[in-house]
RNA sequence: GGCGACGUAGCCAAGUUGGUAAGGCACGGGUCUGCAAAACCUGUAGCACGGGUUCGAGUCCCGUCGUCGCCUCCA
């Protein structure tokens, strides 16, 4: 049975779809005003495996990621940089999509974007829809949602509104009826985009755009609406706010948030100025590595992205290959009962922790000790053909992470040439002239050939 | 100040309904080896602190301290 964290409950609960055997996913992307950062990647990956593992459990899964692709801070980027906005959001969409990719990141079923018709004529129609129920009013051409109309505001991150206005920290709008409400249209000042309405030209607010794309893509009531825990409050409560108030009906059964990434003890954010760029990380790191750094953790609690945590996770990621290692030259066979048994009891085992709101680092403790098995079993001469069924098993399992493990791969041209040169060091070495072997291997290391000698012979591979 | 999450070895961390602490990284010892590396074997915690409930608590209750997030744009 799978249980999963609630954030608006704060309980594990049950999945239970609303539609047998499908899921209907969404996520909140980025606003695509400037480069990606490993924060979002955490928090890309972490769905990721929610949607991979919901698949390996034979859910049909439709996974809808937005981008928001205009607001205030994409207007203003683009206005520095003198483009037009289209043209600034288009490239970061496309930068966001070769890093998801990069990440090992299954796509979407579907991106849709605010600025689309389908998106568009959507918003609107909740708009007017809502002003007619008396939740929403407009100004001077903006709308606002009227949150005092809506009871149960605030259920989702547990606020209450007397006490957040007593916290003033809430500017006062000078147009607005009361400081809570939030903007869900702007209107357009001269040269910004625009969009024709009834009540004046402008632009969506942040938070109507994601109940809309919602909406249209998914339906009234989805099962699962995800996205970083800074996004709570207000985003998420002002979606549900806007989304019940128009529809009638429940948003979404479950909401699921990751923790932040912490860059020296504090949170990764642009508005910080404390990041490290996907892009930037990727130069020196496969993707592999920030997915192992996630699933180490778990993904509601802060993760501590240090020079020391990524290094771990990148020895963690060389373990887990070592055990798709062919059997060594003289495997003779061995009694590999206990590696039959472990192989079976680790596919339960590691089924049994994601079960238990994806807990990934336990999957992967028991994923491990069934790779120092596979180790072990061939240590003592386990052939190819006993290590299969562990190898195969290992491979399902990692895979549903989304980890890709593959051995790096040089062109096949300079193998022969590797190859000659390790026959050529073997026959140096039965000369026992050490200094010179060691220099060939020395010098094959750098330039990323990893040389092991063994007792049966000598093995090199890409690293 | 309000709301929420959390505090397990040097670091990252797991821990189903309470019964005497997974795994990874790092480090030490060992096997193998010309050396190295890899792999394997092996060593290192009593769970922030103080009370309480219980035959028994990391696991439940209360309090204290601390960390992080949100309350403004943010994955």
């Amino acid at each position: 049975m799978l249980r999963l964290y609630n954030t608006q409950t704060r309980k594990k609960e049950e999945f239970k779809t609303i539609e047998e055997g499908k899921v209907r996913m969404y996520i909140c992307g980025p606003t695509v005003y400037d480069n990606a950062h490993v924060g979002h990647a955490m928090s890309a990956l972490v769905f990721d495996v929610v949607r991979r593992y919901l698949q390996y459990r034979g859910y049909d899964v439709n996974f809808v990621m937005n981008f928001t692709d205009v607001d205030d801070k994409i207007i203003a980027r683009a206005n520095t940089k003198g483009i037009d906005p289209f043209e600034l959001a288009e490239g970061y969409i496309q930068d966001y999509k070769d890093h998801l990719d990069d990440l090992n990141i299954l796509p979407a079923t579907i991106n849709p974007r605010a600025t689309e018709t389908k998106t568009m004529t959507k918003i609107i129609t909740m708009i007017e829809g809502l002003i007619e129920k008396g939740y929403a009013y407009t100004v001077a051409g903006d709308a606002y949602f009227r949150v005092h109309k809506d009871d149960d505001y605030g259920k989702l991150s547990g606020r209450i509104l007397e006490e957040m206005q007593a916290g003033a920290r809430i500017a006062v709008g000078d147009i607005k009826e009361n400081p809570a409400d939030f903007a869900i249209w702007k209107n357009a000042k001269e040269g910004e985009p625009a969009w024709e309405t009834s009540w004046g030209n402008g632009r969506p607010g942040w938070h109507i755009e994601c109940s809309a794309m919602c909406l249209h893509e998914l339906g009234e009531s989805i099962d699962i609406h995800g996205g970083g825990n800074d996004l709570i409050f207000p985003h998420h409560e002002n979606e549900i706010a806007q989304s019940e108030s128009f529809t009638g009906k429940p948003f979404a059964r479950y909401w699921m948030h990751n923790g932040m990434l912490q860059l020296s003890g504090e949170k990764m954010s642009k508005s910080i100025g404390n990041l490290v760029t996907i892009h930037d990380f990727l130069d020196d790191h496969e993707g592999d590595v920030m997915r192992m750094l996630v699933l180490n953790g778990n993904y509601r609690s802060p993760l501590a992205f240090t020079d020391e945590s990524i290094s771990a996770a990148e020895n963690g990621i060389k373990r887990l290959k070592s055990g798709f290692r062919l059997a060594t030259a003289q495997a003779a066979g061995t009694d590999v009962e206990q590696l039959f048994a472990k192989t079976v009891a680790t596919r339960d085992a590691f089924t049994q922790a994601m079960d238990d709101d994806f807990n990934t680092a336990g999957a992967l403790g028991h994923i491990f000790e069934l790779v120092r098995l596979i180790n072990s079993s061939r240590d003592s001469g386990a052939t190819d053909q006993q290590l299969k069924p562990a190898q195969n098993t290992l491979r399902e399992l990692t895979s549903v992470l989304g980890l890709e493990l593959q051995e790096k791969e040089g062109s096949g041209d300079a193998d022969k040439f590797i190859n000659l040169l390790v026959e050529v060091r073997s026959e140096v070495r039965t000369q026992k002239l050490w200094a010179l072997s060691d220099q060939i291997r020395d010098n094959l290391k750098e330039l990323g050939v990893t040389i092991e000698d063994a007792k049966d012979g000598t093995s090199w591979r890409w690293e």
